[in-house]
DNA sequence: TGAAATGTTGGGGCG
DNA sequence: ACGCCCCAACATTTC
């Protein structure tokens, strides 16, 4: 009787922990545990999201003959109980990235026999490393050598049957209203997976920035959780690339890849540096004079800049616990550079909103957006809401969409509703300033301020 | 995976 | 016909 401890790897094709306690000792069960540490962080659309996939695994490996054993209370404890329970019993698990997992299995593996497999990246931790052994901290070398190691091939099929599940005791998952725009579960991720590769994916390269177009997979919360094995999506993105029809087509299908391998360069900088969870990577990222600004925080974070797409996506994020690509570096460069609030707040807010919240690539892009991590963006580039809006929503379909006061707004002012003629607000629907804020920064100031404190931060 | 400022070029209006 | 100037378009550099 093995243990197969799932964690963040909510599927049953292509896991490597399933299959290990498969083969350890032929019957196994299937364990969950609720840990009170991790449910008290303020992440509810996230824990939802959880509970709707373990909800979903529950079902599929009932109807394999199996079922879903879940556990309440520090895993340290409850794994080596549970391994106790069933006379010493093997542990299998899926290795995870973060400071506060790996302190997790390294207790849990002084208590109990534990093997960790890899599949959170499509290569494991730590394989993707210069010639001398140590660690990438610029993506296009990793890019590189991520693809000249062999491709990880996915297992294919599931299994047909799992052994029956013994007598145990077992908790319930908790209820919490399930995320309406991203139904949980293996099936959906399989499904949304299929509709990618059956026409976005080829357009990927030039519409995945078009915020107002659903160019994007979309996938980040199935990968989050393993209900969809990053193997596998890079092997599919491989078949596109070998199947696409012309040069754009393939280049799409890259593209997409390269987005994955951004996803496993974060997770192995996290592995390789866990301190940039509490500080910036570049020292001179300690030096920016921050503001404290709490009124401007709490505007941002209620979607009342006043810059229509900075506002679309704080709300398509309160919406939907999710954001696209295009939107968070725009929310984020807006908090960092134009606010001058550090990047931590915004990291920390992200975290609580955000369905595909992964302290990785979260805290990855938060650095690269305020010029302070690996292969970041350099520290003068700041972008401009109104000529991002311009270039990614040129209707102003995405602002509409998501900041209904400004529905009526016509094209021309869309991204720009301060300049509106007051003539022209009945017509709109929107009185600008009292419908809809004025911008709570003006742009010109903003920049000359960021350059101004960001080059005393890294000029000194 | 920027934007703005500054520099260069060349067509065309005009004296 | 020629040179001067304006300025859009594009390129380069600077933040």
């Amino acid at each position: 009787m093995a243990i197969w401890w799932i964690r963040r790897d909510l599927r049953l094709t292509d896991n490597l922990a399933l299959q290990a306690a498969f083969e350890a000792g032929g019957a196994f069960v299937p364990v969950f545990v609720l840990d009170p540490t991790l449910l008290a962080r303020p992440a509810e659309r996230r824990q939802a999201f959880l509970f709707a996939g373990l909800r979903s695994l529950q079902a599929d490996l009932r109807a394999l003959g199996s079922g879903l054993v879940i556990r309440r209370g520090d895993p340290v404890q409850e794994i080596p109980r549970l391994a106790e329970e069933l006379g010493g019993a093997p542990v299998f698990a899926e290795e995870d990235a973060s400071p506060y997992a790996r302190e997790r299995d390294r207790a849990v593996g002084a208590r109990a026999t534990l093997s960790l497999l890899p599949g959170v990246g499509a290569h494991a931790f730590g394989a993707v490393v210069k010639n001398d052994g140590n660690p990438y901290t610029v993506f296009t070398p990793f890019s590189r050598a991520w693809k000249a190691l062999p491709f990880p091939s996915p297992q294919a099929g599931k299994p047909l049957s799992l052994p029956a599940l013994p007598a145990l005791a077992s908790g319930e998952i908790p209820a919490l209203p399930a995320p309406a725009h991203f139904p949980a579960g293996e099936q959906e991720a399989q499904r949304r997976l299929e509709s990618f590769l059956d026409g976005p994916i080829y357009a990927y390269r030039s519409q995945r920035d078009r915020m107002d177009l659903e160019g994007t997979s979309a996938l980040s919360p199935y990968l989050r959780f393993g209900m969809l094995s990053p193997r596998q999506a890079a092997q599919a993105a491989r078949a596109a690339m070998a199947d696409a029809r012309d040069e754009d087509s393939r280049a799409g299908a890259e593209t997409w890849l390269n987005e994955l391998i951004w996803r496993e360069f974060y997770l192995s900088i996290l592995w390789h540096f866990p301190q940039v969870l509490s500080e910036s990577f570049v020292p001179a990222g300690k030096n920016i004079r921050w503001r404290a600004a709490p009124q401007d925080l709490a505007d941002w974070q209620a979607g009342r800049t006043g810059y229509p797409v900075v506002d679309a996506g704080i709300r398509q994020l309160a919406t939907t616990g999710w954001m696209h690509n295009r939107a968070r570096m725009i929310c984020a460069s807006f908090l960092v550079k134009h606010l001058l609030i550090n990047w931590q707040e915004g990291e920390r807010w992200f975290m609580q909103q955000l369905i595909d919240g992964d302290p990785a690539s979260n805290n990855g892009g938060w650095q690269w957006t305020a010029g302070t991590g690996t292969d970041a963006a350099p520290y003068f580039r700041v972008f401009n809401p109104v000529l991002q809006g311009l270039k990614f929503d040129p209707q102003g379909d995405y602002v509409r969409r998501w900041v209904p006061e400004l529905a009526g707004v016509p094209d021309r002012y869309i991204h720009t509703p301060w300049e509106m003629p007051a003539e022209l607000e009945g017509a709109a629907r929107c009185r600008v300033g009292v419908d809809y804020p004025l911008p709570i920064v003006e742009h010109n100031l903003a920049r000359a301020r960021v350059l101004s404190v960001y080059q005393q931060a890294f000029q000194r």
